[in-house]
DNA sequence: TGCACACCCTGAAGCGACTACAGGGTCAAG
DNA sequence: CTTGACCCTGTAGTCGCTTCAGGGTGTGCA
């Protein structure tokens, strides 16, 4: 098959493909006489694979050494519980992020009571006094 | 005071205040005879105002937004408070998009009994055969 | 047969929010 | 004078796409 007949099966756009290509996650395909690329089966499992991934927030990277423990079949999947522990550690810290972020947001949005000027709503000299505490870089790759 | 201090109170690095000067985010302060930035009190709460912001994850677009309210004193802080509720909602909605891709990893993983092959192993067949669903675009530009 | 449209191709650039690199200048202390 | 810390500008890179520019191919219809 074509390229946008894969792109519609997995679901994404044909740069996608083109870019995954690229990028060393799906394998160079076949190419006809005008140039065009040729699929089949194994390129849909492996693109779908991909876009699971990334549809579950994993970067390129973790996806890539899934890529080589699904290619070495006759290996243990320990390391594949592993990084799939390690991922989900991942979304967990961004989800304890994220939850503190709003509480703090809803701190800062409770200092305003009514609709007066800007000068005397709270929300802004919130946002301009409150510490943030120190954010000792990201625990996730997640944003 | 000089870039390196202004940064330090600010718990940034100088190259984030040249870039935020660029931006157009912070003013373009004086400068010395040796072309050195000069910086006064001003700059450090503006600074701070932008740091916490970016600590709860408000977009550049965001923030000048309510900088430009900042900057209109006697205007009605009825803006300020949607723009809040706005990013509240955007953070809301990546909590939820992060909870619901939790529980995915967590189905995956259960696939997984005990350390076997990899060919055997449930997880990689499980990110196969997955239905991510359609990710209908983001709802946030929180990642 | 020619045209229009859908799809294909490559390479480069852009997005957002930084961050790092290259190469050079300034200042202060020893 | 030397050294190290800090300053400067401009450029490029990160991540994961997405868009743009410019050109080729295939098919159906008038």
């Amino acid at each position: 098959m074509k390229i946008g007949e894969l792109a519609q099966l997995a679901r994404c756009t044909v740069e996608t493909v083109r870019y995954y290509e690229k990028a060393g996650l799906l394998a160079i395909p076949e190419r006809n006489a005008a140039n065009y690329r040729h699929y089949g089966a194994a390129h849909v499992e492996r693109l779908r694979f991909i876009r699971n991934c990334r549809a579950l927030d994993m970067t390129h990277e973790e996806i890539r050494a899934l890529l080589g423990l699904m290619d070495t079949p006759a290996a243990q999947c320990g390391e594949v519980n592993q990084l799939l522990d390690a991922h989900i550690g991942h979304v967990d810290a961004r989800i304890q992020e994220l939850t503190e972020l709003r509480a703090q947001l809803m701190d800062v949005r409770r200092q305003c009571h009514s609709e007066q000027s800007v000068s005397a709503c709270g929300i802004l000299q919130g946002l301009a006094q409150m510490d943030a505490g120190e954010k000792n870089g990201r625990h996730t790759h997640l944003g």
